[in-house]
DNA sequence: ATGCTCCAAAGTGTATACATTTCTACAAAA
DNA sequence: TTTTGTAGAAATGTATACACTTTGGAGCAT
């Protein structure tokens, strides 16, 4: 290919400030490449190349890659390049354990707080998921459906801090947390645990929700981190292997 | 008085740059001020004019605020002055609500995780904090030994991503936080609530170590809003109020 | 052949200049 | 007097130029 740029501006180049910064769109550029797997973690960011496939100057991607450093995203020291997070196993458990306890609670207040609609919409998700599975489909349309499933229960919560804060987390496991279909019976045993956490917050068990969902999270963080070690394969070919697929559900963001 | 800066760089012009950016020196600087009162919640920070004050030009400046924007302790929206977070009742309650869990998890994580030197270290200072309020010693002193409890208890859960994320939250509601110490009674409520926790945590036990800590976070967010709702005083008067005796401890940040 | 020094190329940090947007003040009309 | 519309000022967003730091390798010494 006769252009190797690190980061296409997913082919449309911006021309003058429809409103919104560009800054902010070089944000969202650099964060939808890092979802979808185009930015794997390890690599760098070169400023002036971003700036060149963006067609902006430096300062604004300056700017968006100080906020991606905020969001845990990215990693920067003085004078140095910025590169995409990459997480050994120690920091993904802890990763998956601080998540876990925020989702658990979210589950809890969701109990009490989640609306007739939104127990509904909840269960159409849980169902469609089921009938996903039950027919062999699309891994990447079923990751998505469990995405919006952790979405619509941590909304349920109605505590913005909280929302953000999980949100912000889990972000920063969403580069690897997909991966885990790749574990043989996986998906069935997700499908499960979500099973128990719709039962639980359809009966009102504030303690029985927070309890599975808190399990659910840390299974799968546990999955991942089996799946790694077992197949002995670096978090770098990890991405890459399913950064082929990653473009069909770009939804995410 | 002749000169109004908004916030002055403590008394000395950084000349050369020593290492730490110049971006660093001035986010330090404005948390401080933050911190300290010398910035209240509500106000506005104009570029041009802390560039000034910290003899630096605007794009550094920029990047600080940027980085503040991102901890929540400043709100930015495009094309319009950064101002200091204010938060009204509902969102300090969300801010507690979620904090007081994340704290309680630490506990609960800290009651197994703590090392002997750290659970003697709680408990010296839980204990000179009980001297000082014995003695009717300076609020604003335990008031400090109070923050460094806190940090002490959370800092033993051994997850590296769950203190941050803690911290951010404390950090927010940190310009708040301290002037529970105004309501009658809440000191000595305080100091019980620590007594409670580090009993709990001595004995090991942690669901009763992550119920102390979650209620004694929830009753310091209710005892402030309570307050303020009581003396019917704005955030910013109360914030003006203490900001005179603020300077006394400033070993925060 | 190996290790060191030093230099140049690359890249980040900062300053300044310019473009664009928002806020403010003043005036004119109802 | 109140309101509204419009310049002017002020402040932010962006681009460009420059200074400093890092890094990679060429050349020399051992």
């Amino acid at each position: 290919m006769a252009d190797d740029r690190t980061s296409p501006p997913s082919g449309v180049a911006l021309m003058r400030k429809p409103g919104p910064t560009q800054a902010e769109m070089v944000r969202l550029g650099l964060e939808r490449d890092i979802f979808s797997g185009k930015l794997t973690p390890g690599m760098a960011l070169e400023e002036a190349r971003i700036a060149r496939d963006y067609a902006v100057s430096r300062t604004p991607v300056r700017e968006a890659i100080a906020n991606l450093v905020q969001c845990g995203l990215v990693e920067k020291v003085a004078h140095k390049r910025a590169v995409v997070s990459a997480m050994d196993a120690a920091k993904l458990l802890e990763l998956f354990e601080a998540l876990a306890e925020l989702e658990a609670l979210a589950a809890r207040l969701a109990c009490a707080r989640m609306s007739a609609a939104d127990k509904a919409q909840l269960t159409l998700v849980h169902e469609e998921a089921a009938a996903l599975l039950a027919s062999k489909g699309d891994d990447n349309a079923y990751a998505s459906l469990g995405k919006r499933f952790h979405q619509l229960v941590l909304e349920g919560c109605r505590n913005q801090v909280l929302i953000e804060s999980t949100a912000t987390l889990a972000n920063r496991v969403y580069p690897y947390r997909r991966y885990q279909v790749l574990a043989p019976g996986r998906l069935q045993r997700n499908q499960d645990d979500h099973d128990l956490i719709v039962d639980a917050l359809m009966a009102g068990d504030e303690d029985g929700a927070a309890q599975a969902m808190r399990q659910h999270t840390m299974e799968q963080g546990d999955a991942l981190v089996r799946f790694i070690a077992l197949h002995k394969v670096t978090y770098s070919e990890l991405q890459s292997r399913s950064a082929e697929s990653a473009e069909l559900h770009e939804e995410n963001v």
